[in-house]
RNA sequence: UCCCUGUUAGCUCAAUGGUAGAGCGAUCGGCUGUUAACCGAUAGGUUGUAGGUUCGAGUCCUACACGGGGAGCCA
């Protein structure tokens, strides 16, 4: 049975992809091996247009005339090519661009079913199966055995199979056409029991009510963009990292450390709640407990990779955290992924230097590779959500200090600029209110704020050298951008034991808590530095999705972990 | 946790303290190479929960539950 399978491609050396390319019933000529045309295509791209795992077949056809056939290939240049032969339908993405006359077999979910009494009968049915943006109209004609009994009666979210030729639709683009006549044919896998009561409609809802439909709302069009966006931008942070030699470090999710200090956090026992062991004094004997001491869920990874950053130079880890805050706001999650780079042998310029670059990574792969999600978050979403992006990758961010920072927020106060709720004094932590004021309506654009006064600051982040008297800065930094406010937090690490045990004396922690943190001192300590990406936070920036509880397959918050 | 605000049909929302309404969706019919389709009809309700005031409560009062916005905490 026809059709091809997907095939992925993979990017031995950096400067040409090989790859087999199904034989389009002969579209393009070129040689073949085993039914297989196999192209090399050009290093006249720019490296990065596109990415391993994308089918050639796409490649060809979004870009014509950029590809060279190399005959002397006997296989895929001796590289790994995986077939996934098991997967003999096509995606609709593909669909979407195979040449008409294809005959083809499409898997997925009816988005929307239209009847015509016209040629003696036909019926449009939109359907997705998750590939890409659009659907795929298939125009089933009246001819098939089961059109009264099943076809008219499919509705929103039926699952079905498809057989059917690619035929050019009249307004502009690909359709299947469904026809007896051409051995086509609908077989309905799964009915949608009650239409009248399926939750997710053909019409706008609203956040909140598909937030209750967590497990249906990713049938939407725009979260199943956000959740193609996700991944891409998943697979973007990895690559960046790789592609710059970091080692991915999966740091522990439990942790028996109580000092990591960023807030509550969730408690993990194997304990019995109701008659659990007591010490003499009455409390909780966590020596009985699984770890044998009180233990944790992380709250971030930071110590943990800056142990591996001390002998692997550049480390990041990309994984769940979670803050046990009682926080009930647009932004927070209690359980949120977060992104943790750490750089040796680097200063805070270098770690606000690898932040923007990633950052503009970050954006310019979204932009590339999901265009046609973005182009949906620009039109319904947030309507700059494109504009703004490429906006941003053309200009470096703006470096201002957190005493700077005050200094504006002064002025604009004192000529009468704008009023704030809570005052702005040197010393004293920003507010929401200021952060925003300095990145939306003065910069207007992102800004990294760096050198925070030591008293609003992490124990762990570097002292500044030469600072006013009275006027003890770290080496910290902030970037904050518009809509979302803080998106990357960082430092330079204090790395200087004498002054490590003077911050955590002054903030009062027990130095034997952190003993294997101040080995990394005393031996063969280095500068080093690192921040804190929110994942979902950068999605809800990129995408202009207001609440983060819509970025992320199932939130955690208070009082919501019904799925 | 604090402040503000909301909860009425499957969904989005109306309804001076006096008979519960519309649009969309669903179902049925008509028209149509349709695509935010269009036209007509039908079905669909213990007004978040528990009390209270009143001749009478969707509407006023109290408590609770849940949603949203803002603040704090942060990413």
């Amino acid at each position: 049975m026809l059709p091809w399978p997907s095939v992925e491609v993979i990017r031995p050396r950096a400067t040409a992809i090989w790859g087999c390319l199904p034989a389009w019933s002969g579209a393009f000529p070129g040689p073949r091996f085993k039914g297989w045309i196999l192209p090399r295509i050009s290093p006249v791209f720019p490296l990065g247009t596109w990415r391993p795992g994308w089918p050639v077949g796409r490649l060809l056809q979004s870009l014509p005339g950029t590809v060279r056939l190399c005959p002397e290939l006997s296989g895929p240049g001796g590289e790994r090519v995986q077939e996934f032969s098991s997967m003999s339908w096509l995606r609709v993405v593909d669909a979407r661009s195979a040449p008409v006359g294809s005959r083809v077999t499409l898997k997925g979910w009816v988005r929307t079913r239209r009847d015509s009494k016209a040629e003696g009968g036909l019926s449009f049915v939109a359907i997705h199966d998750g590939s890409c943006f659009d659907t795929i109209q298939l125009v089933v004609k009246g001819d098939l055995p089961n059109y009264a009994s099943e076809v008219t009666r499919l509705s929103t979210a039926c699952a079905i199979e498809a057989d059917g030729v690619i035929v050019a639709n009249p307004k502009g683009g690909n359709e299947v056409a469904v026809e007896a006549g051409q051995q086509g044919a609908i077989r309905v896998v799964g009915w949608v029991d009650d239409p009248d009561t399926y939750p997710i409609q053909p019409k706008p809802h609203t956040m909140e009510y598909l937030r209750e439909q967590a497990h249906l709302r990713v049938r939407t069009n725009t979260f199943g963009a956000v959740t193609r966006v996700r991944h891409c931008l998943a697979m973007a942070v990895h690559r960046f990292f790789h592609e710059r030699g970091f080692y991915y470090i999966h740091t522990p999710i439990i942790t028996a450390n109580d000092c990591e200090g960023a807030g509550q956090m969730f408690k993990v026992s194997t304990l019995d709640t109701i008659n659990c062991p007591r010490t003499p004094e009455g409390g909780v004997d966590y020596s009985k407990d699984f770890f044998g001491k009180q233990s944790h869920l992380t709250v971030s990874g930071q110590l943990n990779v800056e142990t591996y950053c001390m002998a692997m130079s550049r480390v990041y880890t990309f994984g769940p955290t979670f803050r046990a805050e009682n926080s009930n706001t647009s932004r927070h999650l209690a359980e949120f992924w977060m992104i943790e780079p750490e750089i040796a042998f680097a200063d805070l310029a270098a770690d606000a230097q690898l932040a923007e670059d990633m950052l503009k990574y970050l954006f310019r792969t979204v932009l590339t590779e999901r265009a046609d999600d973005m182009k949906f978050f620009a039109e319904r979403i947030e309507k700059t959500a494109v504009e703004r992006l490429t906006h941003i990758v053309d200009k470096p961010f703006l470096r201002v200090t957190y005493t700077e920072g005050v200094k504006v927020l002064e002025d604009a106060i004192r000529t009468g600029k704008k009023k704030f709720e809570y005052p702005v004094k040197w010393g004293t932590d920003l507010q929401s209110e200021h952060e925003r004021f300095l990145t939306e309506e003065h910069f207007k654009q992102p800004v990294i704020l760096t050198n925070y006064p030591k008293g609003i600051k992490a124990f762990y982040m570097r002292l500044d050298d030469n600072c006013e008297p009275d006027r003890q800065t770290v080496s910290a930094m902030d970037i904050l951008v518009p809509g979302i406010g803080e998106i990357v937090g960082g430092s330079q690490r204090e790395e200087r034991l004498d002054k490590l045990d003077q911050r955590l004396e002054e903030m009062k922690l027990n130095k034997a808590d952190y003993w294997w943190y101040r080995d990394l001192r005393r031996y063969g300590t280095v500068p080093h530095a690192g921040f804190g990406l929110g994942f979902e936070r950068i999605i809800q920036f990129i995408t202009g999705m207001q609440n983060i509880r819509d970025v992320i397959p199932f939130p955690r918050a208070p009082h919501l972990a019904e799925f």
